[in-house]
Order: structure tokens, then sequence, then C-alpha cells
DNA sequence: TTCATAAATAAGCAATTAATTATATAATGA
DNA sequence: TCATTATATAATTAATTGCTTATTTATGAA
């Protein structure tokens, strides 16, 4: 069950600007660090700290393939955040069609 | 229209437990500043900057009656706040009964 | 006016946070 | 093996945050 406390800590994780990008993207299709790299045109390690954050406190999982590690969204029990992302316009979600080309995974 | 910087900056202010119960405590009516510090269990001061963030994020009205400011939430045109709140066991709301006396507003 | 109560503001501080830079780990292919 | 690429981790720093204490403003009553 999810008391306050937990709930405070979700929002928290999604009210950051870097993050709730990375959730909206996510939301599309599954996404490997560089790829968020390149939409989001920061630093890797920033990148990847965000997302052990985002996985720690449960909103998405890894799937490792090769070199690379894909996340997705693992939000199902937490149906408040499809609400959210209901409020976010998808044209900036994707503000490049760098993901579209998904370059560094090639 | 709110883009992701606005709906992200929302969440912030949601992402504090003290704040998020605030809301919560709102949902099931107005109250004054006093009431939320009985509830809370905290100082005035520190509910009071809360309040002062919650208005200046546009999630809570405030209505002057004598001595007493007494908050309200306004959040009509963010849906997905009623979504949030819903998840919100209502035990957590209200941890003990000061809340019905009303005590510091007689 | 004086006193009491409600709320806001200001200043200070400890803790947290997001970012950067540098380095380490891991997988792939030559 | 060595070089390259993808990702994670560590250390540092600047900025932000939540809270405290002290003070101020404002309203109402004696």
């Amino acid at each position: 069950m999810s008391g306050i406390e937990q709930v405070a800590d979700v929002l928290k994780l999604l009210g950051d600007k870097n993050r709730l990008t990375i959730v909206a993207l996510l939301k599309e299709k599954e996404l490997c660090v560089c790829d968020i790299v390149d939409v989001l045109q920061t630093s890797q390690p920033n990148i990847s700290q965000h997302m052990r954050k985002l996985k720690d406190g449960g909103l998405v999982k890894e799937r490792k393939s090769g070199q690379w590690v894909y996340y997705s969204l693992n939000v199902q029990d937490k149906p408040y955040i499809a609400e959210i992302l209901k409020e976010i316009p998808s044209q900036d979600n994707m503000p490049s069609s760098v993901c579209e080309e998904n370059e560094c995974c090639n």
C-alpha cells in the first residue's frame, strides 16, 4: 500500500524537469541511456544518475542487451502517473528527431 | 497551456510530505494556518512558508476573515492532482481529531 | 491605548540536490 | 591483446530546500 510518504517520494522524483521528460519519453518506447543523453542534451553521467534514482524509486526497469542498457516504464501500479503524463504535450517530449534515428544504438 | 516545466514545478511542490499532506487536508475543507499547524505538529512559520509556496504555485487560494487566513484548494485546472489525492489513504490525512474540533479558530 | 492572537517575513543553518569532471567497469570487435 | 563504445560510480561543488528562531504586521478585545 502506498502511504503519503511513498507518494511524496514519487512526486519528488517527477518534480525534476529532466526526470519528468525522461519518464514522458519512456511512455513512447524503451530507450537506452545514450538515446536519452542525445535528447536531453546533457552529460552521460547526469542521465545515468537520474536513471538510478528512477530505478531506485521503482519507476523504471532496465533490460541489458550487449553493451546497452534499455530502460522502460514500470508504473502500472501508479495510475496517477498516467494522468500526469497526459498533461505533457508530446512535442515537448521529443524536441528533436534524434530519438527516432536512434543514432547511438546502431 | 501547461508545459513540461510547469508540470514539474507543480510536482516538486507536491513532492514534499508536509505540503502533500496539506493539499490532502484541504481536499476535505478549507483550513486556517493554525489548523494546519495543529495537525502537522510543526511550527507556524514553517506552515506559513509552505502555504506561500503553494499559493505562488497556484495550488491554493486564500480567504481572509478577521485575524484568520483560510486556505482552500485551487486545482480545478489540474485534474491529475485529483488522481494523486485518490492514492492517499484518508486516515493519513487526518492523524488526529484536532482538525474536527478546529480549536484555534473558535 | 494595551494586550493577546493569527499570520507573515527575515535571517541563519544544516541537509539535500543536480550537475560537472574524472575514473572505473563491462561488452564488442579488430 | 588492444581500442572503442556504453554505462556506472566517485568525488566535488554550487545552488536549493526545509526548518528554526526572532521579529513584524494585522486584527480584535479589554
